[in-house]
DNA sequence: TAGATTGTTAATCGATTAACAATC
DNA sequence: TAGATTGTTAATCGATTAACAATC
C-alpha cells in the first residue's frame, strides 16, 4: 500500500472520471480504456493510468478498466460508500438549487438539514426538509453526525457562518459565498465561487470593437 | 508589451485579487503590498507580484500597489471596463439564484436574456426578465451582441444546449451540468460544477467508523 | 501467438518560490 | 538617508507526458 501523498490535482480529477464512468455504466458498456477515457475527458491516458495507480491496480493489462469495478474503487476512493451527512445555511435559490441535487447525489452523500437567518424562513420546506434557525446548528450537526457543511448566504455574513461550522465541529466546508474565508487549518474548506469562472472566462473573449483607435500606450 | 503567452493559473487568479481589492477600496485603504495579499490569499507574495508584473509594471517600489489603480487594471485585464452580455438558458432554481447575482455582479457583465425549453415556464419573469422559448436563442444572440452563454439545464440537456450556443455564435460557455461537453475548439468552454468539489472534499475527511476491523486486504 | 493496454520509470515541461538589484 | 517593497532572474519544486517492459 503506497503511502504517497497524493496531490490536490489527482484527486480533483476522480469524481470527474467517476462521472464519466457512471454515463458508461448506464449505457451497459463494461470496459474502459485509458485511451477511451482520455480522449472523452480531454486527458492525456497517461496521466488516467498514473492517477488510479496511485491508488491501486484497477486495470487488466491488454483489456483496460472494468467499468462496474472502476467505479467502486472510486468510490470507496471519494469515501462515497458510506453515509456522509450534509448542512446547508442560506435557504435562497441557490441553497433550493444545491438541495435538489441530493437526489442527483443519490449517492450516500446527502443534504441532511437547513438552516437560515432569516426567520421568515424558518419552518418553510425545501424538498420535505424544514429550514432550520441558526440556533439549531451546533444541536443538529452533532445528533445528525453532519461532517460536512455548505455555504449559500451572501459574502458578508459568510464568516459567520463559517465560524459556527467550525465550533459546531463540522470538518469541511464548501463556500458558495464570493469572499475568502478563515478557518483553523484542521478544516478542509474548498471554494465553489462561480463568478471566479465566470470573470476568467471574459479574459480569453477576442477583443473587439473598442480596437478602433488606440489612444495611450500606457 | 510583452507577447509572452498567460497561462492559465495565472488568469484564473485575477478575479480573487479583483474581489479583494474591492473589499479594501470598500474599507478606503488606499495602499496594499505583495505581502499583505498574500498573507489574506493564502498566496506567495512573489506570486502575486509576478501574475501582476505580466500584465504591466502596477506597483511602487517601496509603497506597494494603490488599490484603485489596481482594481482599474484588473478590469481592463479582464474586460470588464466594457458592457458584456450574457445569455442564460435553464431557468430553474440555480438559474434564478445566477440571474440574481446580476445585481452583484454590478459590473458590465450581465445576464440580458433567460431561455427555457418548459413551456409552462415562456413568460414567466425573473427579476423582470421574460423567460424566452429556446426558438428564440438565435435571434437573441445577434440583437443583443450576446457573447457568453450560462447553461444550467439538467446533464442530459446540455449538450444540445451548447450546440445551441455554438450555433448562435457564442464565444463562450459556463457550464453547470456535470457533464463533459464537446464544443468547437474556438469556444471557450469553463466548467463550473459543484459536484467535482463537494466530492473531492469527502476525500480528504478523515476515515472513522468503518476502521474498526479490517476484513480483506484487496 | 499477435495485438492491446496496463503500471511505472525516466524525461520534459511548467509553475512556484527565493533572492536581490533597483528605487520609491 | 534608511527601510520597504517592487519587478525580475535564477533555483526549486511538482506535475504532465513519453516510453516501454510486463502481461493479459
Amino acid at each position: 500500500m503506497k503511502q504517497i501523498k497524493i496531490s490536490e490535482a489527482v484527486v480533483r480529477r476522480m469524481p470527474i472520471y467517476l462521472q464519466y464512468l457512471n454515463e458508461l455504466h448506464k449505457r451497459e458498456v463494461q470496459t474502459v480504456s485509458s485511451q477511451d477515457l482520455g480522449q472523452k475527458l480531454d486527458l492525456n491516458p497517461a496521466q488516467i493510468r498514473k492517477d488510479l495507480a496511485y491508488f491501486g491496480e484497477f486495470g487488466r493489462k491488454g483489456v483496460g478498466y472494468d467499468v462496474s469495478y472502476l467505479i467502486e474503487k472510486i468510490r470507496q476512493i471519494l469515501k462515497l460508500d458510506q453515509p456522509l451527512n450534509v448542512a446547508l445555511v442560506g435557504a435562497g435559490n441557490l441553497g433550493h438549487a444545491l438541495c435538489n441535487y441530493n437526489t442527483y447525489i443519490k449517492d450516500n452523500m446527502k443534504i441532511v438539514a437547513v438552516f437560515d437567518a432569516n426567520l421568515a424562513k424558518i419552518g418553510t420546506k425545501i424538498n420535505n426538509l424544514a429550514v432550520l434557525p441558526m440556533s439549531e446548528l451546533n444541536k443538529m450537526v452533532s445528533e445528525l453526525n453532519i461532517r460536512i457543511g455548505i455555504i449559500t448566504v451572501p459574502a458578508i455574513e459568510a464568516q459567520n457562518v463559517a465560524n459556527q461550522f467550525v465550533e459546531a465541529g463540522i470538518e469541511g466546508i464548501l463556500n458558495f459565498a464570493p469572499t475568502i474565508l478563515k478557518v483553523p487549518e484542521e478544516v478542509r474548506i474548498h471554494h465553489a465561487d462561480f463568478t471566479t469562472e465566470l470573470l476568467s472566462l471574459a479574459y480569453y473573449l477576442e477583443n473587439e470593437g473598442e480596437k478602433m483607435y488606440e489612444p495611450t500606450m500606457d
